[in-house]
DNA sequence: ATACTGCGCAATCACATGGTTGCAAATTTT
DNA sequence: AAAATTTGCAACCATGTGATTGCGCAGTAT
């Protein structure tokens, strides 16, 4: 068993809004069109000739991923070029950085419990 | 402008099906029921202890986990304990390195593109 | 045997999501 | 000026999602 602050400690940190990078990478429609636009900025009508969805479809995608500032729009007169926000990708490499370090750590954070216990063995035993 | 049959190679190498990692680590409550179980296995109870949300909708949460296979489920007597499957968190490290690499090449893939175009100027120009 | 506990499962609900069609606004072409 | 193109936006629909409540079943404790 895990002692209790550390636990709180794990939710409070990692629990976040929504709107995020993770909601941008959870549809693989998505994925896709930040794999196409991560060689090169495109017009949504040119993205779009690569799927299947109908063009209003891959928009509505590139809405979402623009609220997510995935993607940013950059008008240039009737047509709209979605550049790719590579730093937001960032985003994800750190989660999966915290994870890994977490998950290599796993013993020595038990071991760390495991001497708070010892150490308070004689006190109430909830810490 | 990208050529169209490196795009279609692009989408068509990550489009992928649903109830994947990303559809796991969608939800922020599950990355934070990840990070809790990478230090260590717990039962649904004790998880449920750290959310606000009810034990049922934790419930619901590691039957996605599960079903995305980022946790296994281990029976003790009446007790489950929910273990982490880090095997799986590999999946999203990889499709971050294929567009780190994607990203970092794009110049030279625009470069490929360019060469191939002039190489067949006098043919259709659509490749 | 009889409670109690841990847990999954079904029903239900509000809301988000992905998709479609239709349309209007802005820009470019003719 | 008129036609065509590119695009976003609104309405709509089917389905998925997150959450709640209630319940039943399998272990455990008394």
């Amino acid at each position: 068993m895990i002692a209790q602050y550390i636990c709180n400690q794990i939710v409070a940190n990692f629990m976040e809004t929504r709107r995020d990078v993770f909601q941008a990478i959870a549809d693989p429609t998505r994925r896709a069109i930040i794999m196409l636009l991560a060689v090169g900025a495109m017009t949504p009508n040119a993205i779009a000739t690569h799927f299947d969805s109908s063009r209003q479809a891959v928009s509505k995608h590139l809405l979402v991923l623009t609220e997510c500032e995935v993607l940013k729009p950059q008008q240039q007169g009737r047509e709209i070029h979605y550049h790719l926000n590579a730093e937001k990708m960032k985003d994800i490499e750190k989660w999966l950085e915290e994870f890994k370090q977490l998950f290599a750590q796993r013993f020595s954070q038990l071991d760390t419990v495991l001497a708070l216990l010892k150490a308070k063995k004689n006190e109430s035993g909830s810490i």
